[in-house]
DNA sequence: CAAACTGATCGACGTATGTCAATGTATGAT
DNA sequence: ATCATACATTGACATACGTCGATCAGTTTG
């Protein structure tokens, strides 16, 4: 059950935070959805190469080694990544390039409650 | 593999930001670890339950209901929520009554980019 | 002590998921 | 046209995980 699209449409409809009020099943389970996809090693290492690269913008030539995965894992891990509306792909060439869409992290982190009062 | 201690004592000191720098496999392995524990709507649901209970605590005998799974899956989800650190449990008598640990939430708020413009 | 109740643990089952090798599909170069 | 490159897709496999019924353990009441 990859059918991971967690409302991509509306940026800023999701999920209240999740100490305001009781979820019910279907809130429940887009937020989960959305929290499924940063649950594992490789999309999280994938989403931090892809904004920490120069330009913001990454080509997935330059993906494979260092996240220490096959083509085909890197592929398929950047498919649900792109489907969950964290990234974005361009196809130039023969390359695929991708960029953070920091909106849709802001989206989970908000659903995890207020503002944090960071110093 | 249920061992999700997810380091539940420096409750600071975990998991610089996502998109600041490429995360490193155990890094990586340890935040995914804390958001496997929200990737699922019966916690979430557990969560926001306790979250918004009267007095900020509930207890487990109140919990089965609205939830709609059986007792040991409640009880099973409690115990990897406490276990993440995200809730913690007294026993009074033969109840079991549950609070939400904020900061634990925080750091995985945190975790996801800086804090949010909220209007 | 016995009975009742709350919650934890165990065992089993079905499904989901991360991974890779093999293959397919465009795109660009010779 | 032919070949090489970059990425996607497919198929298979092992493991992880959510769920429940049955049972166990601790606590309170009669």
């Amino acid at each position: 059950m990859y059918d991971l699209r967690v409302d991509v449409k509306p940026i800023e409809t999701c999920c209240s935070p999740v100490l305001t009020a009781p979820l019910d099943e279907r809130e429940a389970e887009e937020l989960a959805a959305a929290f499924k996809v940063l649950a594992d090693p490789a999309r999280l290492r994938l989403l931090s190469l892809v904004a920490s690269a120069p330009g913001g913008e990454a080509c997935a030539c330059d993906l494979v080694e260092p996240v220490g995965r096959s083509q085909p894992t890197v592929s398929h891990h950047m498919a649900v990544l792109v489907e969950a509306g964290l990234l974005e792909r361009e196809k130039r060439g023969r390359w695929a390039w991708y960029r953070v869409v920091p909106e849709r992290l802001a989206v989970l982190r908000d659903a995890l409650g207020p503002g944090s009062a960071r110093s």
